[in-house]
RNA sequence: GGGUUGGUAGCUCAAUGGUAGAGCAGUGCCCUUUUAAGGCAUUGGUUCUGGGUUCGAGUCCCAGCCAACCCA
């Protein structure tokens, strides 16, 4: 259904499918073998050699007789570049050949079988000897030297930023060997990957807004997980000792430069061990991850100029220290003030604590924009106040703390870890005061499951996209993500 | 939710309230080793949408949509 008529850009490229066509060639192809992706084609070329690639056309540099095209794919890491010029003439491909190729045009799929050769300016090169058409692009592709600019198209339309820009590829690509790398760094220690339930009864493990959805057999209203915390720990309960799941949760609230309504967490669970033994992992994790996939330990962030914005410094050991010395370097005399006296001494510093209703609400709300905002290399935050982390154990000498750690790194909370709380009798306490007394939001089965006996354990959750964020110098969780939430927009 | 900025050709961007332009892409011609190829010529516009002010609006005003950033 066509109503309106194509633009004239649109038309020619239509006139060129039918043209495929009417010399009876297919313009959308079938399987085409190839020596493997550019990259590994490139690896693989010699003078000489016979060469099979399939890509897309994405440069053209029409010489009269001779022909120099550029095929790419995302496959390029490195010196090994997704992309490889072919060189088409008329003698070596045919007059008929020559005709159909006239009518390609960039951003079109072909596969070629040629000879590899160096050109003058010393370019590898495939000689073509013969061409499939693989798929005829219809739309024009985004400006060659510029790429996608636009925010708006890069996430609503990330294929063409992904075909366009290079640098978003290597974010995307570094997204991919960071999940990669993080699942065997846990399977090389001994975690075993589970999965467990999206769609909750009652959606707890942290406290946030869920997403409800409603099964129609049961009727009932399910939950999107917004954490995977209480059904992990009911697997410790059930004997696996180590245990991780990196998976989706969904939160119902805003979307920023930092929240996504559905972003990736990776939760695992050590049993016998404790909140420190799970700093160490952590440190171990992510200096790894730095180093196989950032290069070292330094990660820059850069502005679109290319100039450093920020470096931050990944070297061990990384700091620790206690929730309430943060503080105390902050306000010195802070913990011997009344309730009233915070409130006016954070108002004092242009803070503004409205939103704070309790007391501990007001501290970290001080905590979030004098110290974890500004911290840039990583900080491991201990002690905090037991109101924030209900799932964690209290201290043994100081029960108005928990012995839990977070990670700040990049002005980010990026981990945060405990030693989790397995008295089944306290742990229903905790859980009862944070819900302020609304116990359908109280998840028995799990405080059942604690009654048989949980052991000890150290936990972890690592925001990922966070993470990636922190290690490729992203600013915004949508450059992260592939297909970032948007409103919906009218389509043509 | 509040504030700021932006939305112009397929893409990247211009345009004191006074005839909507450039580069790339496209089209045509020239060129047998180019690579942001080059040269000559050329097509292409509901200026996000709807109102308003004005002799005249891409530009000023109001409302809306979408996006980015900041704040909550």
């Amino acid at each position: 259904m066509e109503s309106t008529p194509l633009s004239e850009l649109l038309a020619i490229r239509r006139q060129k499918l039918d043209a495929i066509r009417a010399a009876g060639v297919d313009p959308f192809g079938q399987r085409f073998e190839t020596d493997g992706t550019i990259a590994e084609v490139r690896a693989k070329f010699a003078e000489g050699a016979a060469l099979r690639a399939a890509g897309r056309i994405t440069a053209h540099r029409d010489m009269g007789k001779s022909q120099f095209l550029d095929l790419s794919d995302s496959s390029g890491s490195g010196n090994l570049p997704g992309r490889i010029q072919i060189f088409i003439h008329a003698k070596e491909i045919g007059d008929e050949a020559f005709a159909i190729f006239k009518n390609l045009d960039i951003g079109d799929f072909i596969g070629v079988e040629g000879e590899g050769f160096i050109t003058r300016t010393g370019e590898p090169t495939i000689r073509v000897k013969n061409f499939t058409v693989l798929a005829k692009s219809l739309k024009p592709m985004p400006d060659k030297w510029h790429g996608v600019q636009d925010t708006e198209i890069k996430y609503r339309q990330r294929y063409l930023d992904l075909i366009a820009n290079p640098e978003s590829r290597e974010v995307f690509h570094k997204r991919i060997a960071i999940v990669r790398e993080i699942r065997r760094f846990l399977e090389d220690r001994g975690f075993l990957e589970v999965e467990t339930p999206m769609m909750q009864a009652i959606a707890g493990g942290a406290a946030a807004e869920p997403f409800k959805t409603h099964h129609n057999a049961l009727g009932m209203d399910l939950y999107l997980r917004i954490a995977p915390e209480l059904y992990l720990k009911r697997l410790l309960v059930g004997g696996f000792p180590k245990v991780f799941e990196l998976n989706r949760n969904f939160r119902n609230e805003g979307i920023s430069r930092r929240h996504n309504p559905e972003f990736t967490m990776l939760e695992a669970y050590w049993a016998f061990a404790d909140f420190e033994k799970m700093a160490d992992l952590v440190e171990e994790l992510i200096c790894h991850l730095a180093q196989t996939i950032c290069g070292g330990l330094k990660i820059e962030h850069k502005d679109a100029e290319d100039n450093v914005t920020k470096t931050i410094n990944l070297e061990r050991p990384w700091k620790r220290a206690r929730y309430a010395d943060l503080i105390r370097s902050v306000v010195p005399d802070w913990y011997e003030l009344s309730p009233q006296i915070r409130r006016e001494r954070a108002e004092e510093m242009g803070l503004d604590v409205r939103q704070c209703v309790a007391d501990f609400e007001v501290t970290q709300h001080l905590f979030e924009k004098m110290i974890e905002e500004k911290t840039m290399d990583p900080l491991f935050v201990t002690h905090c106040p037991k109101e924030l982390v209900p799932l964690a154990k209290q201290n043994a000498e100081d029960p108005s703390v928990v012995d839990v750690y977070e990670l700040v790194i990049n002005g980010q909370e990026i981990s945060p870890g405990y030693s989790e709380l397995n008295d089944p009798i306290v742990q229903r306490q905790r859980l009862e005061e944070q819900s302020g007394g609304e116990t359908q939001k109280l998840d028995g089965d799990f405080l059942e499951a604690l009654e048989y006996g949980m052991p000890p354990a150290g936990g972890i959750g690592i925001g990922i996209d966070r993470l990636v964020m922190m290690l490729t110098g992203a600013e915004s969780i949508r450059d992260v993500l592939f297909f970032p939430h948007m409103k919906p927009r009218e389509t043509a």
